[in-house]
Parts: structure tokens; sequence; C-alpha cells
DNA sequence: AAGTTCGTTCGTCGTCACTGAACAGTATTT
DNA sequence: AAATACTGTTCAGTGACGACGAACGAACTT
């Protein structure tokens, strides 16, 4: 079996791939980015156009809002969300601060709600993916993984290197992980953009199976995120209003 | 040339289609749903996997966030929407009430934006899609378009139904769309939704063309959208907004 | 008006996407 | 505890069709 099964599917990534960010393209300009010929690539466009997911306007192609139509039906739908709602507006009603839902997928933290997305400079919006090693959710997801999974983590995915804090050893990232375990909390303090803070608590599911559900976060500015409030204050707000979670998803 | 010159990609389209809204389905379900081989389906779910859109948990698949990854990209890629942003929101700050900015896009009116989604009953959310003829903001669109335009999209689409109030008739939806190019504004009084209210101001383009670059839209329930509020204060408000976003595209 | 781009269309070839059937687990039933 | 009935997955064969290179036609540029 090739790596992927179905060859013509594959293309098609690859070219909404290339599309994404609302670029505007050309089928030559495609074609010779991707090494596909033009004519497949004109198939492709054309069917995609047709699926409802490309818009055309004379000869040139983009993505249309299709896409976000389904990532917000699939985002709707995911039980979590529901229940967790609430508590992530009301963290960022009663901080003032961004605040988020974040769940694992495909070895990324998953941003899949964001309130006050504004008050993180734009960098975290809904649906962004960061790697695990460097948020605060995405350490705390880490942390209750087996090792294996982390240790796999490291492996495929590599320890990119954001800032100078960011963790860079596997030993770093195993202690980090055990100190967040023992506190049931993750921080961020610049790790993945230097003048970011963030907290982070754990939705565990009711089983208290290894992997966690998912992680509410409170993020911004250093300048506003410091000091005692971002050490004692935010992760009480943020913990308790995990805790409540925890307690609806079980019912 | 067939319907969809690349057949595989066209199968792809149908499995997300049927996984839409987050429902997590097994290879059995889907391939006899949609009349192709189990082993079919299941290749392209390994595709979609790999390729990182879709999710699987013991033998079930689902829609991953991936798709509000894209669609936020693109979204947030739209000229019109850095232009429109600040005046959304400002719409909904000083009415209380949902806003949006509209755009049309395979002859259905999209929701690009929509600031305090609460506030309608949660019918209308980011990337919502909805037919041209029942809508505010759909109708004003159609309102600055050809004539053949406008029966083109009757004939291809057809005027559903959605309460007693929705345009039924083309002659009806004539005088509609004539109304709203003289007046340069759209209501919606449950055309769509009985209990629903809207109004819709135009944003032209700064060539004036004939088709709308989009629209902006107050919407929410008739019981708070109705009398002088619906048919003065909101008219006002969102048309100043309209044309102060029609100002800044064009610089 | 010749030239150079583009997107699109056209056949041709060789591949691979689809099928039906066998396989391997897991849950349910008896 | 054995048997049944579901799964998801793998397998091998084949015929449709996806990829290619080349030709076409339209739109600018020169």
């Amino acid at each position: 079996m090739s790596e992927y099964p179905v060859g013509a599917t594959h293309t098609t990534g690859r070219i909404v791939s290339a599309l994404e960010g609302g670029r505007e393209a050309g089928v030559t300009e495609l074609a010779g980015e991707l090494g596909i010929s033009k004519a497949s690539v004109h198939n492709h466009l054309v069917t995609l156009e047709r699926l409802g997911v490309v818009v055309s306007t004379d000869g040139r192609y983009r993505l249309g809002l299709r896409f976000l139509d389904i990532g917000m039906s699939v985002r709707d739908g995911m039980p979590l969300y529901a229940v967790a709602r609430e508590e992530t507006k009301g963290i960022a009603e009663s901080t003032g601060e961004s605040s988020a839902l974040v769940i694992e997928e495909h070895g990324e933290a998953v941003y899949a709600d964001v309130e006050r997305p504004e008050r993180n400079g734009g960098r975290i919006r809904l649906g962004s993916r960061h790697p695990l090693h460097a948020s605060a959710a995405g350490k705390l997801i880490l942390a209750y993984r087996s090792r294996e999974t982390v240790d796999e983590y490291v492996e495929t995915r590599g320890l990119d290197r954001f800032t100078d804090r960011t963790i860079q050893s596997r030993a770093d990232l195993r202690d980090e992980l055990r100190s967040i375990r023992d506190r049931g909390l993750s921080f961020d303090r610049g790790e993945y953009s230097e003048d970011m803070r963030a907290v982070a608590a754990p939705i565990r599911r009711e089983d208290r199976s290894e992997a966690l559900a998912g992680a509410l976060s409170v993020l911004g500015p250093a300048e506003r995120l410091s000091g005692k409030r971002l050490e004692e204050d935010l992760p009480g707000i943020i913990l308790s209003a995990a805790k409540r979670v925890e307690l609806d998803l079980s019912e």
C-alpha cells in the first residue's frame, strides 16, 4: 500500500493546501509549483469548483468559504465544545483576556474555541494549530499521555524552536511534563512567542483515561500577564472553570 | 467532458459531505449510504486521515478541525473582511444585535463574519449559507445583478419556500428587487424564518460594476426588530456603515 | 500585427481507483 | 463458552479514467 491509497485525492489536497490563506492562483502557476501537468491541475480545479469549495473568476482560482462552513459545523458538533462554551466565555469576561478551548488533533494543539481573539495580538485564532511542546495547553495534553506517546511525538515532529525559552531537549520536556502533572496546571512563559504568556488547565474524561478531553487556556501579552496575576489569580480562575467543565461532561 | 473531471475527488467530496456536522461514522455505514464499496470508502478515509482532515478512533471516522483552519485562513485573507471588520463590530455594539458581513458564492448568501451570533437564536453562524431569495442580504445581492443572472438563479435553484412570506414567484421577486435597488436597502420580514427580521445595506465596488462586493446586515428576533427601530433606526445605522466600508474599500 | 502569455480542450497511454471476496478482529447472542 | 454477526481491513484483478504533452483560442504586450 502506498502512502496515500487514493492518489487523486492526495493531489487535490496538495492543490487545496497551495491555495490556503485565500491565495488566488492560475493553472500554470500551480502546475509549475506542484510539478503537475496543467491539464491535471485544471481538472482538479474544475472538480473542486463543481463541488462548491473553489471559486473562479476569469481564469484565476481561489478557495471559497465552504471550508469555513464545514469546519464550523464540525466544531459546533463537538460535545466538548457545547459543554465548555459558556465557561470559555466566562473566563474571557472575568479576566478580560483571550480564552480558549484547546484539543489535540494529529499531534497538534488545535484551538476549537477562542474568545476575544483580538486580545492576544491576533496570533491565535479559531482553528489555529500549534506544536504540542510549545504551548501551555499543548504541554498539558502531552503531560497526561503515556511516555511512549510523548516519545513518539518528539521523534516524529521534533522539538522545533520558536524562542530562547522553547523546550529543546527530551529531558527538559520530561521534567516539565512531570511538574505539570503534579500541579495539574501548565504555563507558557514565552516559549512560542517571546512576549506571550498563557495558563492552561486540564479537562479530564470521566473515566480518568490517559488522554485529556481537552484544555482551557487564558493567553495574552506578557505586559498584562505577569507576577501574581499570572501565577495565582489566573490559575485559580481557569482551574475552577475546567473542573466545572469536567463535571458537566460526565453527566 | 463528464460532470466531475476527477471522479476520485468527487467521491472524496461525497464522503466529506456525509461526515459534515461532526458526524462519526463507520466504513460499512458510509459505503452503504453512498453506494460505494467498503474498500473504496476505506481507501478514501485513510487518504483523508493522512492528509490531516479526518481523524479516526478505533475504526470510526469523523472530520477534524483542519477544515476550520483552512476556512478561517481563507476568510482572514479576504480583503473585504479586513476592511469591513470594524464596521461589522461597530454595528453589533451600537445596536446590541447580531451583525454580519455577507458575500455571494456559488449562488448562495454566505456569512463571512458574524458578530454576536448568540443574539439571533443560533440560526446564523459564521460560514452559514442561505438561498439568495430568502434573506435581506441575499436579495440585495440579487438586486444588483443583471436580469439574466437573476433568471438563471431562479431556474437553477428555484424559489424554495421557508415560510408564508418567502417570495414564491418570479414576478414578486422582480418587483422586490426593483424596490430594493431604488431604496438601496433590503429587508427580511420573516421570509426565511417566521420570527426573524433583518436589514441589509449594499457594499458596492469602486468601479460601480454590476456585482456587489458584499452586504452588511443586522438581524435578530421580530420581538426586538420591529416598528420604527426596524424601519428607520437600523437602516440609518447600517447604511452609513456600508458607505464607510465602500469608501475604505476604494483606497 | 507578430509575439507571448494565459486557460482550456484534445487524444493517447498506462496506472490506479474501484470492486467483490476473503480475512481478522470484537461485541453480542445463545 | 461457543457461535454468530457484526465490524474494519487487506487482497488481487481489471477496466475505467487520471495524468501527460501537444494543440487550440483568447487576451494582452510589444
